[in-house]
DNA sequence: TTTTGTTTACGAATTTCTTCGTAGGTTTGC
DNA sequence: GCAAACCTACGAAGAAATTCGTAAACAAAA
């Protein structure tokens, strides 16, 4: 059924960098990941091919220097961490998590106006 | 400075088992984990005490069988969870995980009105 | 009292994830 | 051409999380 096995929290790292970036070659990506953590280049080298094995990302052989891209889309993914959180951890109701996100973090008029305006098209959709 | 070292997956479902059973016996926890997924009792058994060396559960071994509590609340939990999916999947803006949120998961009115209420509490308070 | 069942403690096997060293090939600059 | 720099592949060590078997203690039942 699931296609791609759910990513791993180092995985996620990549993925992010990938998606932000685009198509990327490992030092590239070893680059950015060098600027939060410490990490060996063979070790991004060996995530990475993992994740080709894995299917989670796609790579060009073509040059010298491999250049791979994200084969999940952004969305889909923060999607299923959603909904996992949500399942696992507030009883399967959405507005229980929106409420503990909009409590403890500073959100400020424009992202609120925001937040509003979707509410409303929600309700209008759902009527 | 943490106290509480953050709990693993398995870990997790534990805790939202003591946060809704209250103080439970080992039995009593393995039973109802028995209920979603193939666990041996032993497991069970070594996972609290692990989460008890963690300082994750506090126990009572006043009678033989001993009764576990969580140790951690389950708000600040939620919390922190929540903090590291927005850190690390929405670039730190809660507004964007709020609207996947919103977006992805069928929600009632009841729970809209309640949301948009939440929402002018905010916005009251920021004045 | 003897047997049966339940419980804890604990060591260790297993699995999964992460990290790194080394070898071999290709490119680049001198 | 030759050395230095860079790249991939790959095995395997290390660490973390999970699972389970066995032994000992105790209680309840026969």
């Amino acid at each position: 059924m699931s296609e791609t096995p759910k990513p791993t929290e180092s995985e996620l790292e990549i993925l992010n960098i990938l998606w932000e970036r685009g198509p990327s070659t490992v030092r590239d990506v070893h680059e950015v990941l060098e600027q939060s953590k410490e990490a060996g280049y063979t070790t991004t080298l060996k995530l990475m091919q993992i994740m080709h094995d894995k299917k989670l990302l796609a790579r060009d052989t073509g040059s010298k220097s491999h250049v791979y891209t994200a084969n999940i889309s952004q969305e889909k993914t923060q999607g299923q961490l959603v909904k996992k959180l949500i399942d696992s951890m507030f009883n399967g109701s959405a507005s229980q998590l929106v409420m503990q996100a909009l409590g403890n973090h500073k959100t400020n008029k424009k992202e609120l106006d925001q937040i509003k305006k979707y509410l409303e098209e929600i309700e209008k959709k759902s009527k």
